[in-house]
DNA sequence: CTCGTAACTAACCAACTAGATAGTTAAAAG
DNA sequence: CTTTTAACTATCTAGTTGGTTAGTTACGAG
């Protein structure tokens, strides 16, 4: 397994210090982030920071650069599918609902720059972005043609879905600090409930009404 | 129409100091905003602040329990209403949606505090705030005894009505920014146009498949 | 072994911020 | 007019933060 803990490896600090930014930056965002409660959690010298990422700021986007990388590999094979699209629609679902769960930090922190105006979302990342949406009235165009889904605004819907899932993650740690101190309205969903909610929803409040009942 | 400035007057000051505390901290968040931005921002002295609210935490508070008692008081109503469930749950949206429109700061405030654990919000505003998902769980509740609406976790559906309305809302400022990049994905729906799409899937989602055709 | 350098540390600092405070003034009360 | 006090200002301060820097140590090359 090699040595568990080598005195010194610039590619371990560097990883850590992504890691704890991530975390810290979601947690706090760019201005609540103290980069020493960053350095202190990726066990490094708060100097580190500087000498590997030039600042604050250069961790901030190399932290965000890090986790879309893992947010482009998750969408890329969403496209080929070619089955019915209910069932294209629900397999949607499910692996946006993955992604999110693996990499709920990267939400939030992305929540965050859409509310400032996603000025530090480069152009690429933001093509890929699209390609969700696309995906989204890719289906629902389809849908429409076949018979199955009823004729609803695409992009609306879209912010439906991604919604339903990013407000989950983003009400967590709220939650969480609600049921510390013991007056939380009641126990929450897991995320699967939620996910197979949303997912429930969906199916069918998006099917086409069907005029006689002459579906096989 | 009485003198348009007069040197001193304790309610204008008040209610400036709100407002421009309720731009700041939505555009910066709790940690961002400065209170020399916000005292700047109501033409009003920094100490001000300390004055009337006892600091910058004091502010805030005020902030969001201003913020949230227009939505309160629209909401409350609804809890004496004795429509048909379906109806209500209609109202309850288009309650909903226009104090959203109406108060944008107040919900990315919200969605701020939430993520980074609610630290900043004290109980009363807490108090306030579960009122909308008791609301959404006694609908649920009455529709689901009475046979229109299905079995469905009402904390997972609140939190999808609610991310649906908001998520609109916090995606607004990154589509200002890609429509001035010309890379805009298509133009976006009208808040209205989102409304009455959430408003149809949830109708839609939420019925309960009748049985038989017997309702009248 | 020894030397150069990348990796790392501890201490420091300039800049900034929320809040305090002492003093000033408008305006209401009598 | 005088008194009183709420409303307001200018200035200061204690504490914090991101970033710098001088110095130290591990480590690989030769």
């Amino acid at each position: 397994m090699g040595p568990i803990r080598s005195t010194r490896d610039a590619e371990r600090t560097r990883a850590a210090l992504l890691l704890a930014g991530r975390s810290v930056f979601a947690e706090r965002g760019y201005e609540g982030a103290r980069t020493q409660e960053i350095a202190d959690g990726a066990g490094v010298n708060k100097a580190m920071i500087n000498y590997y990422f030039g600042g604050k700021q250069g961790l901030f986007s190399a932290v965000l650069l890090d986790g879309l990388s893992d947010a482009i590999s998750a969408v890329a094979p969403l496209r080929r599918d070619e089955d019915p699209p209910m069932q294209r629609l629900s397999t949607f679902i499910d692996t946006m609902a993955s992604f999110f769960r693996q990499s709920p930090d990267v939400v939030l922190i992305l929540v965050r720059e859409q509310m400032g105006g996603a000025r530090h979302i480069e152009s690429e990342v933001r093509r890929r972005f699209f390609d969700f949406f696309r995906t989204t009235r890719e289906i629902l165009g389809e849908g429409l043609a076949s018979g199955r889904i009823r004729d609803v605004d695409a992009h609306s819907t879209h912010l439906i879905l991604v919604g339903s899932l990013t407000y989950y993650l983003l009400t967590e740690p709220a939650r969480v600090t609600y049921a510390s101190h013991g007056d939380a309205p009641g126990a929450a969903p897991s995320w699967e409930t939620h996910v197979r909610n949303v997912r429930e929803l969906f199916l069918r409040g998006l099917a086409a009404e069907r005029l006689h009942k002459e579906e096989r």
